[in-house]
DNA sequence: GATTAGCACTCGGGAATGATGAGTGCTAAA
DNA sequence: TTTAGCACTCATCATTCCCGAGTGCTAATC
């Protein structure tokens, strides 16, 4: 791919791409010449304007209205060309002033972070929260409420807290809650969730079980307990994308919010740039979503030591300053990695 | 108030108050002759509605426009004039259907609510969530993690969960914290959380406690873990009011949306309405909130017993169907109340 | 006295018009 | 190969004009 480009033409894509990233206006071959000393007269980038259009980078919304970069564009501008940015001292010292634990809960650090993300990149923040099934087991409790209903508390390593309301066939005593917790907390000790799983379906098939109902019972509620709720994702700023004025059409915002509203839509997404280590670009069409139409997500995942935990990104329009995006996005993510690794 | 207004001006003003709501148009004079059988000619009907800009239930947003209800319009509307419908039987059904339990927990069930009541009025739907304050302790756990860190796990009568992590000065043995929990149970059983707020910083003065650090640790730790969190608060179908004409100009939309985000900004008024039981309507400026200029909200409460719970509703533009939307809440309300009832 | 017809007046919104300017493609000269 | 020149396109913006819905006032009518 590179080499169907010239230098020339590279830099004239670059200073496309990168006027349209700012000013979002379609560009012509004067303002090419006007705004980058290129040495080159308009005609000249005129027909290599041309020459893109044709290969496919560029597009132009009518006649006469200058040209737009094409999804293909961005994708090679993110590239070969692009230069990353380091993050500004004071916009680090803003990400770690609000991304700190400080007595927050979990659920609230993340919260903060998909805000910060927004307010920093001026488009949305995105977060999605550790699947509970990476934790450690650490403890199961039985709490009685009133009548036959039990409360089953499972408690991981990181302190996260996953419960669930059962309803017993049988009023349970004190004591036999006692015994089934003991013994799931000695069966499942040092494992993590989804070791958890596999364990109380071996340990069901097992024969010591089959002369032991309260076992068998306490098995069926750790694993009722574990039953997997959808993934968290906490979505912060969508106001700040209302700046952008290709969201100036009411009819498209409306789409967008729909779009988030229903947060699984784009949980699928997200999944996939979970498996991939590190920062993950998806420009436009590249989702294959059609609510990301002119839409593009930059992600990276965090992680404590080589386990990957969860995600966080922004998306925001296609056109968008990925030259500061990326690293902020990628300096999040090791700073929440560096807040989970020590709680 | 009422009798400033002859029978003949409030048929007029409901007339316009109704055609409003549904045209989203400034009403004419000839509009009301045509689309209501008064037997009155547009000169009459003008002269009418002279007289209630006079009084400040009508406002001309310029001088050939017809004219507009004031938030004065829609209070005496909703006093004196609504007919308050009953549930359309369709609805009452997909309200019990989406709203039921069926294996959710209370946050979910919460959270479909608020969009039910959305999908359903056609603007946003809001719960706040019980307050943790308002139920019946039932159990405080503690779980070691590892180092120093402990959990705290509060149990409340119906379920709810709330926890907390605590970070002690050194390491605490098993047998410490299950005496420190037995102390507890035993201390605070049968109180709501209000009365064990009370208790534990009666019991902190008390001589036992001097001559036992260990339980006095246990009653800072139960403290710490009470700290009142914000209360949860559900929007649902924030989309769904783009569908509005009052909010087809961008930057409208834009501030309704800010506004949004913070919910705390709203909660305060939520809070007001949790205090009145049953159904509460603000209107426009009656909220005292510059975001809610041109904003009805319409609130029920809902309870288990004689106990307020919780607060629900929608927020929609003044222009609101007040005939419609006020049932629905209201059935709402008592429909989760009586979920939460047998809860 | 209340109601209505008539009339002059106001004003926003939409259609028509035209100027402007940014942009293009093509051709021929440098 | 590059560039200057030129004819052409088209969105945008301001201007103008007209239309219709609406108003307030006055005088006639019931």
């Amino acid at each position: 791919m590179r080499d169907q480009l010239t230098e020339r033409s590279r830099q004239i894509l670059e200073a496309i791409v990168e006027d349209y990233i700012a000013t979002a206006e379609p560009i012509g071959s004067r303002t090419v010449t006007r705004r980058h000393d290129l040495s080159l007269s308009p005609a000249t980038v005129r027909n290599v304007m041309s020459d893109l259009e044709e290969l496919g980078f560029l597009a132009s919304p009518h006649t006469s209205a200058g040209r737009v970069p094409t999804d293909k564009a961005y994708r090679f501008y993110v590239d070969s060309l692009l230069e990353v940015r380091n993050v500004a001292r004071e916009e680090q010292e803003e990400i770690r002033k609000r991304c700190s634990l400080a007595g927050k809960d979990l659920g609230e650090v993340l919260r903060e972070t998909s805000r910060t993300l927004s307010t920093l990149s001026h488009y949305m923040g995105i977060v999605v929260a550790p699947r509970f099934t990476a934790n450690l087991f650490r403890q199961i409790e039985f709490v009685k409420l009133g009548g036959r209903r039990l409360l089953a508390i499972l408690v991981s390593q990181n302190g996260t807290v996953q419960n669930k309301l059962i309803e017993t066939d049988e009023e349970l005593h004190a004591a036999d809650l006692t015994r089934m917790a003991n013994y799931l907390n000695h069966l499942l000790q040092g494992l993590t969730i989804a070791q958890v799983k596999e364990r109380i379906l071996e340990e069901m098939r097992s024969d010591k079980i089959k002369y032991d109902a309260l076992l068998a019972q306490a098995l069926r509620f750790s694993q009722e307990t574990l039953i997997d709720t959808e993934a968290e994702v906490f979505i912060g700023g969508q106001a700040n994308i209302l700046e952008q004025p290709e969201f100036a059409d009411v009819g498209r915002m409306k789409e967008i919010f729909r779009a988030f509203e229903e947060k699984g839509q784009i949980l699928g997404l997200l999944d996939r740039c979970l498996e991939a280590q590190g920062v993950n670009i998806y420009i436009g069409s590249e989702a294959h979503l059609s609510q990301m139409m002119g839409m593009s997500l930059i992600t990276a995942t965090y992680m404590t030591g080589k386990n990957t935990l969860g995600v966080l990104g922004v998306i925001g329009p296609t056109r968008m300053g990925y030259a500061k995006v990326i690293p902020i996005v990628n300096y999040t993510a090791q700073l929440v990695s560096r807040i989970l690794e020590v709680e």
